[in-house]
DNA sequence: ATTGCATATGTTATGGTGTTACACAATAAA
DNA sequence: TTTATTGTGTAACACCATAACATATGCAAT
């Protein structure tokens, strides 16, 4: 495994930055047609635009993918890049994701998993609840 | 939350039987269209009626669904109807999965999620990697 | 400057995943 | 036996993602 990092990154180009700056204006996750459908209107106009531009993102460690909900976030945790396993917790009612980091976590998941002789090179972590402002709210 | 149980289970109906039926067959996790193809000389033939299927045994809690791979599992943990937080290991070489349960890794999501006032319903694990069997081999 | 290469872009078509809407049948309960 | 619930069958559709092919752009190294 290998923690990538996001600091000294080359310039992104106009379609990863139009695709890039969507996913930060945007207060939950977007799939990729939302995001087509967002950009639109500055000349984003298939599919493969949006993929093309999500994958060098991804690559980049600027976005995550969601597994559960098919869609995308920018990443929001400057600890992102020091640790291979991150956590998402999604709000059922407002939809917000939050971003933490454990240190422990990937310890105890490497450890869980070498107790049935499996290497883990790669973990999605996905919480789905109600966050403190929904349930304050409630 | 409420953990499930599979004890004492009703009768599956036809269709839930060769769902399910195909799915303990399964070496490795099929797809809701890779289970219909299987299933057409059985008379089944549209996604519909595999995904019906699919939504009761995930409800009786005899089959999983793999976030990452939008592809299905038969339950192959006796310990997880006392369980909310499984683990699945899927071996990215042979792609056979691995369903593990650990008593504190629920409490550490939880004790996580809840640092961040979020108080988790439901969690998603899954890790991709290699293997024991397939470790030897290569 | 020109060649060569890697990367990014644009477009069309296609394939994989999942649901909506509607009609009908079987089962179980009152 | 009426009613309610659950399961089934079919067609059409919507959403998610990639393949194939052509073109363009940036950046070396000569």
């Amino acid at each position: 495994m290998t923690a990538h990092s996001h600091t000294d990154q080359p310039a992104l180009t106009k379609n990863q930055s139009l695709v890039y700056d969507a996913l930060t204006d945007a207060k939950a996750p977007l799939s990729a047609y939302a995001i087509l459908d967002g950009l639109r209107e500055h000349g984003i106009r298939a599919p493969l635009q949006v993929y093309r531009a999500l994958d060098k993102l991804l690559e980049l460690g600027l976005v995550h993918r969601l597994e559960s909900l098919n869609s995308f976030v920018a990443c929001s945790n400057s600890e992102c890049g020091a640790r291979e396993t991150m956590v998402f917790a999604i709000c059922v009612k407002c939809n917000k994701v939050s971003e933490l980091a454990d240190d422990r976590l990937e310890a105890h998941l490497g450890a869980l998993a070498a107790a049935d002789h499996f290497t883990v090179h790669a973990a999605t972590v996905e919480l789905r609840g109600i966050c403190g402002q929904c349930r304050s709210d409630a």
